[in-house]
DNA sequence: CCGGATCCATTTGGATACTG
DNA sequence: CAGTATCCAAATGGATCCGG
């Protein structure tokens, strides 16, 4: 393979897995539900719509349903009463922890750079 | 400040930030936009159009106008004939390619973990 | 070539009420 | 408490055509 075509295809292999990981993380909410997952081991249902502000409970539901199924995050029932559910990122989900922060870094210089000094 | 208060604010702020890139990045098609533009020093609409996948001139015409409000890409008009555009990521857009390549990597896993094997 | 304008279908998402 | 169901408004986004 030419260096020419080398670069072409490194460059649409990024693209590829960029958009991978876009696919899991689609939606308004994905990214804020698990910056809310980052800071516990476990945390409920109506901790999550609290934290995450905006947040319905019926999006909040939907975007954890996909979620579960990417298994980035893991639900646990407790058979308490009335019912209590846990959310917890998944060792896989626990990966996407540096995005996170990074994401976090990231918007604090933006606010410094658009907001400015 | 009691250590309870102190992890409340640091996790509120971690939201909070992280709701700040999230603002800059949000619709379908701003980070794979970024990503197109992290392989070149300078990138045509029409190349644009081409690397990201199933994106129509409308969604890239307005992605772009907001990336560009936000400081993040820098649009430069060469007046050929017909007209060229190049687009390209400012030195503050720069800043976001440490986590293109982190989500690409994560991408990888995740296609892994999921497919399998 | 680079988009803007228009039309229209689909998706998203809030409000509210309801159930186990 | 942890969702689901329904209704409906608004945003999103594709296809197409058009103009500089």
């Amino acid at each position: 393979m030419s260096p020419q075509e080398d670069f072409q295809a490194t460059r649409k292999r990024l693209m590829r897995t960029v958009q991978d990981s876009m696919d899991v993380l689609n939606g308004k909410w994905k990214i804020a539900i698990i910056a809310s997952l980052c800071c516990f081991t476990k945390r409920r249902f109506s901790d999550i719509l609290n934290d995450v502000v905006g947040i319905s409970n019926r999006m909040l539901s939907k975007e954890l349903k996909e979620l579960e199924l990417n298994q980035v995050i893991k639900r646990t029932v407790l058979d308490t009463q009335p019912i209590t559910v846990h959310y917890e990122l998944t060792e896989h989900g626990k990966t996407l922890q540096p995005i996170i922060e990074d994401l976090a870094a990231w918007g604090v210089v933006h606010h410094k750079q658009i907001v400015g000094k």
